[in-house]
DNA sequence: GTAGGTGCCGTACCATAGTACGGGATCAAG
DNA sequence: CTTGATCCCGTACTATGGTACGGCACCTAC
């Protein structure tokens, strides 16, 4: 049984971020010892899994609707979630590589010359 | 001379973001005709670049910056920026392959059975 | 010449995802 | 049994990029 402190470092976040999650419904606030949170292992793969999602992309928001979708029986709509997410990745990563050729051609821009300034304004027009 | 609404049409923003420019430094106060600022096609071309170098992933702090460099002779500076800018972004990219991978194994096991709840924690786990 | 639409200004507020702080309670070690 | 670390709670503050509001001036068209 771990406390808020050893929750926290386990899961590679801070305290606060443990009660600010619990706020957020993220996490439920667990069994007390003499007014002392306890928290089991269950919590600590919620806690996991709230940062992997983050970085697939979900707001906590969404992560909150996986984490009750995980035990109810809404295969679809977690399943459909995902779909929507991956198709925004899609597209975030696509927006990316654009932003990449932009730069691509500013840094091109700037190293042609020797001297002077280079024509920031002019590298991102059209 | 534009007025900053049509500044703000011209640029596709709302009027309160040339204001917030303007505080950030992002955009100069220009000069006034009897107190209403009067605005030219300098500030629209500074508007659109500030536009596309916050779609290339520039804050606008970085992007106040390269603003500032366009009139100097800092091009060795500029490169840098841009150079630095695209490792961030190929960094992001390679982060969100990798979200998207870790996506199509939640949506794969949520596809996979046919009832019940979707192991949507142990998707992530590992 | 007056009504409605803009403009000006400062300040406050929004969402997102935390982070910090003050004051008290409690726990573990020496 | 005292000291220091940790916990509790509520509230406030941070950064980023805006968005909204209230009150007043001014400008344009009818």
């Amino acid at each position: 049984m771990l406390t808020i402190g050893k929750l926290a470092a386990a899961g590679g976040v801070g305290v606060e971020t443990i009660r600010f999650y619990q706020r957020k419904d993220l996490l439920g606030t667990p069994p007390r010892d003499g007014g002392i949170r306890r928290y089991g292992d269950e919590d600590l793969r919620r806690l996991r899994f709230i940062r992997k999602a983050q970085q697939a992309g979900f707001t906590l928001e969404e992560i909150r609707e996986l984490l009750a979708l995980d035990s109810g029986h809404d295969r679809q709509r977690a399943h459909e979630m995902a779909e929507k997410r991956m198709v925004k990745l899609d597209e975030q990563i696509a927006e990316l590589q654009r932003a990449r050729q932009s730069l691509q051609r500013l840094a091109d821009q700037c190293a042609e010359g020797k001297s002077g300034s280079c024509p920031i304004l002019a590298a991102f027009e059209v």
